[in-house]
DNA sequence: TGTTAGCACTCGAACATCAAGAGTGCTAAC
DNA sequence: GTTAGCACTCTTGATGTTCGAGTGCTAACA
């Protein structure tokens, strides 16, 4: 048994030609269809001979005796890493992407989860994101906006592009001047700071408010919360109806893969620990037992020069990866362009 | 064949008794197990020929001859109607709720968002809710916040307690006094004017901006933008996953029930029209034909003192009405005290 | 007239049986 | 190393068969 790298060529040109037939049909594919579809001349017999060496070393497998045979999670991860051709995108193909990704959304947060969307709408299958997690991310701006009786609006801005606001209760009314002058200190101290250290600013800003400290530590409280929630990346999960495509899950896994999702933690699991570039998990790759029959496809995107977040899909093992693939190398540039030329000056 | 009114009393304790062991068990009820469940001392052979009435009646249904009986969906509607006891909720029933309903949401849209995932959580049902459609809402606020080079976020804050922000980029740098002195022109002219007078304003106030109309038209473009998106009012859909609850339900129906509830005009079906109140769909009568086999129970809820929007959740046709009908009943009270108690006042 | 016991009948669910067909592994010949 | 041939295996779908729950009907009863 040799090493993975020097299979042969024709072992290598077999197992390829399996895994596509079997990713576009569906079915376990035997050796006469084979022999026709490899058109290398060779009869069933031989094939059937390399097939079953292709299943001892583990690249197949045969649901039972007389079907035909299915590519293995390692014939998958062979067929990605070795096989595989990519494709670059027709002009057609990224002229449609860039269609659709034109998304007038209000900030970084709701243009990631609506370009999930869009990015399962190309793919059909169920597409993750991840907002940026960057302990530099800095505050720009807060506005403190009266907004009725006892009641302030808070709008919080930052150099990546979140925004948060909230609606915000005091238990006294505050007079106009009051508020600015409030807003102003707040400004002043918290505005192009690190994120991460503002927690320890507001204890700060709350000890210098003397007698005003009642009144105004809601906001405070306020601005602590969101700036913790901005912290802790968001992940995004969208057209979670195209899993329903994966023929080989039945209605009780479906249903326990949706509760799943439905978990931050799991969720981005998933799609943790992406470096750089396209990556593809197969399989039991992704850590989830639930999730053994599906494949991740995924990639990060850049944001102010630096690899910000991750998106990707979700779909059944049968995939088909080279399409993927290209579509996310090229989706990713895209959304990259897409949030730098809008939330890159910031 | 009388009036629906005047079912003799025993037939409607006999069609009560199956409706509630139907709902609990989910099998056809056959005629010996309701001897034994009404408690009437009457023989199966009786209660079979009431059963052979209330089918001939329309309100039973036999899936074959030799099944038990189950309700039509005429059945169903007489026992909401007529039949079911509302209970009040348990003191510890509310305080779960109420417990549950402690959203710390930014705005009016997410509160509502929120509260339907709550209410999905406590009913074991998916949930749709609407925010308020009210031609008098006004602006109660506009904040321009320089953000970046070119670029400003847009703050919009309506006296329903919506928020909706937007970064936008302008043609030309502008110094801040430029940016402070047209948001000051802006909010006299907008802020405590009816959302829907505001289209025709902005064409004035672009007017008066001569020289700086290119620099700052998108700025007013958004505004516009974001405010027709208020004026409509947004649908969401929640706890989706609970659909797979529906036992009645196959694989490729609950599929196209999620690629139909996607569609903001088919969601706003389920539960468009419901005056005041507590209101029960049931099968067809949602006029949706793939939702055919599920019912709707939903309910309006007020701010402001007006009715304003509806809550509801989507749940198999057989399903618990009594527990679900009380649970909208003072689930909707209570998500309109929280939302007077958080917006009430803009 | 309303109620009930008794009984034959119906129909679906679950299980066994069977033939067809696809694909294999092995062997022997090329 | 390749291939034809062939027996073997295993799924799939069709067909029967049994079992039991539930019914409708009839005749007797109060």
């Amino acid at each position: 048994m040799g090493d993975i790298m020097d299979l042969a060529e024709r072992k290598k040109k077999i197992l390829g030609a399996i895994i596509e037939a079997y990713i576009s049909t569906g079915e376990p594919v035997g050796s006469k269809m084979l022999a026709e579809l490899t058109g290398m001349g060779l009869s069933s017999a031989t094939i059937r001979n390399e097939m079953s060496e292709l299943v001892e070393l583990g690249f197949l497998e045969q649901p039972h005796t007389s079907a035909g045979r299915v590519p293995s999670q390692n014939g998958y991860r062979f067929f990605v890493d070795k096989l595989m051709l990519r494709r670059i995108l027709t002009h057609e193909e990224t002229r449609q992407i860039d269609l659709l990704l034109q998304i007038k959304e209000s900030d970084l947060e709701s243009t990631l989860e609506a370009a999930g969307k869009v990015l399962s709408q190309i793919t059909g299958c169920a597409a993750v994101s991840t907002s940026p997690q960057d302990k530099n991310v800095m505050l720009r701006a807060i506005e403190l906006v009266p907004a009725g009786r006892r009641t302030v609006m808070l709008v919080i801005l930052t150099s990546s592009g979140v925004i948060k606001n909230r609606i915000c209760r005091i238990p006294d009314d505050q007079t106009p001047e009051m508020l600015r002058f409030f807003a102003c200190l707040v400004n002043e101290k918290l505005v192009n700071k690190p994120l991460c250290t503002i927690d320890c600013i507001i204890i700060e800003i709350s000890k210098e408010l003397f007698e005003y400290t009642f009144a105004l530590s809601p906001i405070l409280e306020a601005v602590r919360e969101e700036i913790t929630g901005i912290l802790s990346s968001e992940v995004f999960l969208g057209g979670e109806a195209n899993l329903f495509k994966s023929s080989s899950l039945n209605l009780a896994t479906l249903h326990e893969m949706l509760n799943l999702l439905e978990h931050r933690e799991q969720l981005m699991q998933l799609i943790d620990g992406i470096k750089s570039g396209v990556e593809v998990r197969i399989g039991t790759e992704n850590g989830l037992l639930l999730m053994q029959s599906s494949s991740v496809v995924a990639s990060t995107y850049a944001f102010q020069g630096k690899i910000a977040g991750t998106i990707g899909i979700i779909g059944p093992q049968r995939m088909n990866y080279a399409k993927m693939v290209s579509n996310l190398e090229y989706f990713s540039y895209a959304l990259s362009r897409l949030i730098n030329n809008t939330f890159g000056s910031l």
